[in-house]
DNA sequence: CTCAATGCAAAGTATTTGCACGCTC
DNA sequence: GAGCGTGCAAATACTTTGCATTGAG
């Protein structure tokens, strides 16, 4: 932190964003930030608050919270709720923007993008005089291998229900 | 519930859903569908409830968080989250889906409908293998008003930051 | 008569807030 | 030094669950 090492772009960001504000940079928020920007999932917070601790265990949770606060308000962050209820956080700086598709039996989740659906989403917001901060694309379903998988079973079913 | 009347398409769906599942058919469950068909937002539990409330004071609102659940399985109801942190149903039977826009400033929510949004999403589902069930899609921006309200107070913004 | 449904209160979750102390600026 | 930041515990908001009673089939 006081070494002669250069901010990456993302701490420039955030440090920005702090005395734009008077707020002010602390070790606690320079660590999140980084055990953040080290991971490519979608964090829930109770993630990252695991991820932090693994390296300085005197960090609260509420620290987490209020930082990844701090983190979207910079634009370095994102938050994504999936709807299980716990909100997730995940990378919004320079990262092309992309949309989920969720599995609703295995849980696994397909990120994908379309430009076309970007332009798309554009236009309609256009078309209503609306200014678009961010947007969310949740698809739900079944994925390609869970078909399978119930294709497998598919003569217990008629006995099941 | 004993009379003759003939049952609307919803509350055979409904009581369809219920027997298939050797469940039960109750004035409560009967009641919070009435309600529920009978309004066009996107009403949150609590709006439910109180709007139930208002038809029978007895009913609980543990019931109306487990109706809505059922309903929701039986295809009449869909659940939206907006992310304020409650959870909002929408009439789901025979409704074009539509998506929302949602202006963060005054919190209006704009509905629209694209075909050829839909269509671009099947596609992209169609190219993972993934079976889409439902899918949601949310803009989050300021609403043409909202930005009008802005450009009023643009003058004070150097002042404020 | 059996077993599901209900309403209440209590228990869970996830997140926010009040506060005393510590640390940047 | 002044004021923000922190961690803790308590508070809050929403939703779910346990249980005794009621009611549908």
């Amino acid at each position: 932190m006081t070494t002669a090492e250069p901010l990456t772009e993302e701490q420039e960001v955030f440090l920005k964003h702090i005395q734009k504000r008077g707020l002010k940079r602390t070790s606690q928020r320079d660590l999140i930030l980084d055990v953040f920007l080290r991971t490519e999932e979608h964090l829930s917070i109770e993630d990252l608050y695991r991820l932090v601790q693994r390296e300085d265990p005197t960090v609260g949770q509420t620290t987490v919270y209020r930082t990844l606060k701090l983190l979207t308000e910079a634009g370095l962050a994102r938050e994504v709720r999936f709807g299980d209820g716990r909100t997730h956080y995940e990378h919004n700086y320079k990262h092309q923007h992309h949309d989920h598709m969720i599995c609703s039996e295995c849980g696994r989740i397909i990120e994908f993008f379309s430009a076309e659906l970007e332009a798309l989403q554009d236009a309609m917001a256009d078309e209503h005089g609306f200014e678009i901060t961010q947007h969310l694309l949740r698809i739900i379903g079944v994925c390609a291998e869970c078909q399978r998988v119930r294709e497998h079973s598919e003569r217990d079913l008629t006995a099941v229900s």
